[in-house]
DNA sequence: AGAACAGTATTGTGGAACAATAAAGGGGGC
DNA sequence: GCCCCCTTTATTGTTCCACAATACTGTTCT
């Protein structure tokens, strides 16, 4: 599953014995959460950001992730929601622990989960996994970026269960700048880089 | 068409000629939109607001929205751009003296649409749209909201042209707290509020 | 009146057919 | 040899039909 990759509908269908039906009803899904773009009378591809769309939704991701960080430090009762969100910062220690990449992203997933149910907004839980984040997950997926986000979850979740909402914003907006700063690294040492100071635009810290 | 309204997809093929298949993947987009709520092996209803998930829709529309001003600030060209975001202002003027809803609705949707092009960024005008502010737009739809509307798109219009982004994403945020403010008290009137005071848990000022 | 039950309405899904569009390949003209 | 146009092919967009699975409704029995 390369990103440009293109998707034909009957190729999916015949190989997971369901009708062409069922595949453009996914396939719907699958855009609405950006996961592949969808053009008329194109085959879906799966999604790629160029290096400009990927600070796009970093910038994107900033703002929902501050919300969703301060919306659960606000919200954290410890009674209900101590347990969960230990879950899964201990999963998210043994995934790196075992150094899994599959685990890793499982973990994640359940972190946000957490997150977003603490929270409680049902608009953000329902918008939240439609930014494109998960693409840049895969694209840029390195040992140093998971080693960044546990620290950074941990700062996220500390100050969530410290009920200190400006505190769990700013660290959530730090835990962006970061992969944005390792992004860029990374863009810079392949050459492929069209503006090389790219400058976040969500609010400075 | 009132919220919770059920949508037969047998009906609205008859009624549109069109087959089941088109039905339901509209449906599917208007699902993405926000626009109605969809669960399985039921009719899809359009989307009904109560109030704590009203107040949760303006969480991240002040989020949203705040970054939206924000770079649309960052990257206005007045030789691109002050065309368009003025036009729109010009038509949100006209549909407030004429008083006309739905000239309004469209006005309103220009605006925003100068806006995100203006930013350019392409996961926020993908993400944008899919916030459930029409809903609250067509829930409560009243003449007071109206002229707080254009007043507060006027102060975004000119922090945008005076390239201040702070300016810009403060006015936005501003903005969504005026609705916020005239939503309460409607609700306040009616007597539906189950929370007197419901505190905006977005950026303060 | 309340609960179990049958019948109906509606969605979920597969399959076939055809039109419409886009991509690819081939044949002429320069 | 290269480019443009045309034909051919692959793929999507859409409709129709059929049937299973599920939710809703109304009725009957206790």
């Amino acid at each position: 599953m390369v990103p440009g990759q293109r998707l034909i509908e009957t190729d999916l269908a015949a190989c997971f014995q369901v009708g062409r039906n069922a595949v453009r009803e996914a396939m719907q899904k699958l855009a609405a959460r950006g996961v592949v773009d969808l053009s008329p009378h194109r085959s879906p591809a799966i999604r790629r950001l160029d290096p400009d769309e990927t600070f796009e939704v970093l910038d994107v991701a900033s703002a929902l992730t501050g919300l969703a960080a301060r919306t659960a430090a606000i919200h954290f009762d410890a009674q209900r929601h101590d347990t969960p969100l230990r879950a899964a910062m201990d999963m998210l220690d043994e995934a790196q622990r075992v150094d899994e990449a599959a685990m890793f992203s499982q973990a994640r997933r359940r972190f946000y989960r957490a997150l977003l149910t603490i929270g409680g907004n049902r608009e953000l839980q329902r918008i939240f996994p439609a930014i494109g984040m998960h693409i840049i997950y895969a694209q840029y997926q390195t040992r140093q970026l998971r080693g960044i986000r546990v620290a950074d979850y941990r700062a996220i979740a500390e100050a969530v269960v410290g009920s200190n909402p400006e505190g769990a914003a700013e660290a959530g907006h730090a835990h962006v700048e970061h992969v944005r700063r390792v992004i860029i690294e990374a863009l810079e040492r392949s050459g492929s880089m069209v503006h090389p100071e790219r400058k976040a635009q969500g609010e400075g810290s």
